[in-house]
DNA sequence: CCCCAGGTTCTGG
DNA sequence: CCAGAACATGGG
């Protein structure tokens, strides 16, 4: 029976529903024409609106689910602090402006690793689509006509042509290799979480499509490792350009909250690559 | 028919 | 070790 209840913000600057959700960090949430927001996370489908310094969420689940979502959105990190050092450089002000209510979500390993496996020479639309086919292919089925993410034994043995239905090209036999060596324990994700990052990194890239730029994802969105900085073709774009002389060591902590404002600003902002020279 | 997309793998030097 | 091509699929 789904049930309704609310998380309230310190402060409503730091959260929106449509820059945490649609900054290319989660593939899961698509926006109603109310303003809410609907996907499936946790293994749970929901329905999230903010009204002011108050989340309003609607669960699948039984109940008990409240400290499983406020952890999911993040809400124990202090952004507004984290913001604030952001702006002792120019163009972290810029993109911490640009979308000022963008959080790190804290996605689940095991579909932060598919989810990014998928991404790779890909588009965001694609991706999305390419998820949804594998959560309806294999995924439990929940209320509201939604699909959890299939978990690594739903997948595991599983051959390309079975997977032929979700249009994943190449990817999809990077899957099924990441998902038999979770079943057979060749690699288990919850020990990965507790490593240094560089181990953590080599031991993702056992399985075969995970190179650096993914393994950094999985640890960023999956594990909450918030000083790993993916490097995709935007981040270099936008270190090349707007910082020649390397990234601040000060925000070396956490320069992967500071990369996703970038990759959000420098992919969706016009001219955002060029506003270093226009100044 | 071209190019590109939150890369990785494979191949030939 | 390193530059280029190949990899599936779909949109522009």
């Amino acid at each position: 029976m789904p049930h309704t209840f609310s998380l309230s913000l310190p402060s409503s600057e730091d959260f929106s529903l449509a820059q945490t959700f649609d900054c290319g960090q989660a593939f899961r949430f698509s926006p109603l024409p109310d303003g809410a927001w609907q996907g499936v996370a946790l293994g749970r489908s929901c329905v999230i609106e903010q009204d002011g310094r108050d989340i309003l969420l609607t669960c699948s689940c039984e109940g008990g689910c409240e400290a499983l979502w406020r952890d999911y959105l993040d809400l124990g990190r202090d952004y507004s602090a984290i913001k604030a050092a952001f702006c002792r450089d120019e163009t972290l002000t810029r993109a911490v402006s640009y979308c000022p209510g963008m959080r790190l979500l804290r996605q689940e390993p095991w579909e932060a690793l598919c989810s990014f496996i998928i991404s790779q020479n890909n588009n965001i639309p694609r991706i999305k689509g390419i998820i949804a086919r594998l959560c309806e292919l294999l995924g439990e089925q929940l209320p509201g006509a939604q699909y959890a993410f299939p978990g690594p034994l739903a997948i595991a043995g599983k051959t390309p042509e079975d997977l032929a239905p979700l249009r994943a090209g190449f990817r999809a036999k990077y899957l099924i290799d990441a998902a038999n060596k979770i079943a057979s324990g060749a690699v288990v994700l919850e020990q990965i979480k507790t490593l240094p990052c560089e181990e953590a990194k080599s031991a993702l890239m056992a399985i075969q499509g995970v190179g650096p730029k993914v393994a950094d994802c999985v640890l960023l969105y999956g594990m909450a490792r918030v000083e790993c900085v993916p490097r995709d073709v935007w981040i270099k774009r936008a270190m090349a350009v707007l910082y020649p002389g390397g990234f601040p060591h000060e925000f070396a902590p956490v320069a992967g909250i500071a990369q996703q404002y970038l990759f959000h600003y420098c992919r969706t902002c016009p001219g955002a690559l060029t506003a270093a020279a226009s100044i």
